[in-house]
RNA sequence: AACCUGGUGGUGUAAUUGGUAACACAACUGGUUUUGGUCCAGUCAUUUCAGGUUCAAGUCCUGGCCGGGUUGCCA
């Protein structure tokens, strides 16, 4: 971690209050995920935040896995998540916990809470509590259970626990106050029964704590002190605070709420994310279209990159969006700094030089990073037989394109000057190979009378080229709030994903797995773990910008206007 | 309609806590360039509205307007 974070947002302002006045000697705060799904950017943002501020404030930051409900969770998530936390590039240390840790101390706090008459065993249908719990304008109704001895619900709930109901049979729930404006206090459900084996307990209990009563508890049996979470859990803060005052606990912990991110062309819910893969709408939880880190991961971000978004975005407590390209602005300009440039045609179109001398075959020097000469150079072959990209040649061409066209002459990074002389189609009217001769002055790229050619284009050598399965992505989704004018998966980009079969330049064959690249002039790539002794499989992390492209649309509209 | 919460450019964050509205992204202009990349320069908000306090208000007070959340045996 080397970017330095100096923000003053709210939860830095309250910890550093809370250091000033003693209130805690040093902080403690947790990330802690549900092991029923993949960790996506959103989480990003809380891990940064939580491992943030424990660093900066000389603290510590646990793992704490909130597996309390056993139907959804599955230890592959839980693997995948710890993998996810290291790669982002924050250590938990010897603080990992879970949950389920918890759950004998829990049990004896819910028997606590029945002793005490704060809570009682329900046996209303789930129907029927509904119906009892009122609305929004209405008041509740006391369920008939509500005052049954505590002797009775002490029984029920230690027979619940040993497994003599049927779920749903029965339910514990806590004694707060039916008629509460906030719903969260109607007596809620703080356990139930779920004859289902779990991860990590088996088949040790089938009654378990819903999130309310396992949360704020196992924070204060950690000693947190800054419980940090999204807003959709402000409602539930009044029932945390309940439970840490009305039982034993170890320490008093506080929950602090921040809001969550959105990104625009992009789905930030494990739920739906989860429904993507499930019907297979992408190839995986790491499908690199995917905002999952794993996805990232394997698109190539980098994670300095997302760490730095994060950082950019900051924490606040109104819902906002923000803006992809923020993200893909801050991936380019770390890419920029440490990707080795290397040329890859992406849709080859054949060039062949009619004064090269036959078979012919000359190196050329190219640097792998312009801006850093101390990064070295490499050769690569140029001949009379290359690629180039087929939108490099135009047979009727615009205005300020300074590419190949019939007459003009363009420079081949590293390589020769070489003028476009005429070209071939097929019976289709499709361009099948450019003709063109060279400058045998201009090795290099430049000559000694200086004059100025405009264009630059990359190049490989045909008789050289490495064949590549190139996977190029475009966002997910197609509109910037996905769903939002009724179902997402009606928003979902139908091109999101492009395969081309390019060619490369030789020494791209055997790139050192993990690193990442530059392909000139087109985006940065890393290569794929599907690539194989047989296929080398590259994927697009994020496209290079592309002023002419938005010049090329400008002048199309303008013609389109003129010809009105 | 009840309760809770929030409101600074197109977007995301700042503003020495009452003292010149700053930064980044996006967009648009130019310049440099052997990547139409990078880099450099410039343009783009009187802070939701109306009052009030004050020499001075994004910041304090009052009222309005608008937004988000909440009626799982999910988290």
């Amino acid at each position: 971690m080397t970017e330095k974070e100096s923000a003053t947002d709210f939860v830095r302002t309250i910890i550093t209050e809370d250091l000033a006045s003693g209130k805690h000697k040093s902080i403690v705060t947790r990330f802690p995920p549900e092991p029923n799904g993949y960790l996506h950017v959103g989480h990003a943002k809380a891990i940064c935040l939580d491992f943030g501020v424990a660093a900066e404030f000389g603290g510590r930051c646990n793992l704490r896995f909130d597996d309390t409900n056993p139907s959804k969770e599955e230890q592959h998530y839980i693997d995948a998540i710890k993998e996810d936390v290291r790669w982002l590039g924050f250590d938990w240390g010897e603080h990992l916990y879970h949950a389920s840790d918890y759950f004998e101390q829990l049990y004896e706090w819910a028997c606590h809470l029945i002793r005490e008459g704060l809570a009682y065993v329900e046996e209303q249908t789930a129907e029927d509590m509904r119906k009892n719990r009122g609305d929004l304008q209405n008041p509740g109704v006391n369920s008939p259970y509500r005052d049954r001895p505590a002797e009775e619900s002490l029984d029920l709930f230690a027979r619940m626990r040993a497994g003599e109901f049927e779920d749903g049979a029965k339910i514990l729930r806590a004694k707060i106050d039916m008629a509460s404006p906030n719903m969260v206090l109607r007596d809620p459900a703080i356990y139930r029964i779920q004859h289902r084996s779990h991860p990590r307990t088996g088949d040790a209990w089938c009654i378990y704590p819903m999130y309310d009563f396992a949360h704020g508890q196992s924070d204060a049996i950690e000693g947190i002190t800054h419980s940090l979470c999204t807003m959709e859990f402000e409602n539930h803060r009044p029932l945390y605070d309940w439970f840490v005052e009305h039982l034993p606990v170890p320490a008093v912990p506080r929950q602090y709420e921040f809001a969550r991110l959105n990104l625009t062309y992009t789905m930030t819910s494990k739920r739906k994310l989860k429904m993507l893969v499930d019907e297979g709408r992408v190839e995986s939880w790491d499908d690199p279209r995917m905002p999952t880190l794993s996805g990232m991961r394997r698109r190539g971000f980098t994670p300095a990159a997302i760490r730095k978004f994060c950082a950019t975005i900051g924490i606040k407590r109104t819902e906002g969006t923000v803006d992809i390209s923020l993200l893909e602005s801050i991936l380019r300009d770390d890419l920029n700094d440490v990707a080795h440039r290397r040329m890859a045609v992406l849709r080859p179109l054949k060039v062949v030089i009619e004064n090269w001398p036959e078979g012919h075959v000359e190196m050329v020097e190219a640097m792998n990073h312009p801006g850093k000469p101390e990064l070295g150079t490499r050769e690569i072959p140029f001949s009379g037989e290359l690629w180039i990209e087929r939108d490099d040649f135009r047979e009727e061409a615009p205005r300020k394109y300074f590419r190949l066209k019939p007459g003009q002459e363009v420079r081949f990074r590293y390589g020769y000057y070489l003028t476009c002389t005429g070209f071939d189609k097929d019976d289709n009217g499709e361009i099948t190979e450019v003709r063109c001769t060279y400058d045998p002055e201009s090795k290099g790229g430049n000559t000694e009378d200086g004059r100025k050619v405009k264009g630059t284009i990359h190049w490989v050598s045909a008789a050289h080229a490495v064949d590549s399965e190139v996977r190029l992505y475009d966002h997910l989704f197609r509109e910037p709030i996905p769903g939002a004018n009724g179902d997402f998966l009606d928003d979902l980009n139908p091109d999101s994903l492009e395969v081309v079969n390019a060619k490369l330049e030789p020494c791209l064959a055997d790139i050192p797995a993990g690193e990442l690249v530059q392909f000139e002039r087109s985006g940065y790539f890393c290569q794929d773990r599907d690539s194989n002794a047989d296929k080398v499989v590259f994927n697009r992390t994020v496209a290079l910008r592309d002023s002419w492209a938005k010049l090329e649309k400008k002048l199309n509209q303008q013609a389109a206007e003129g010809a009105k």
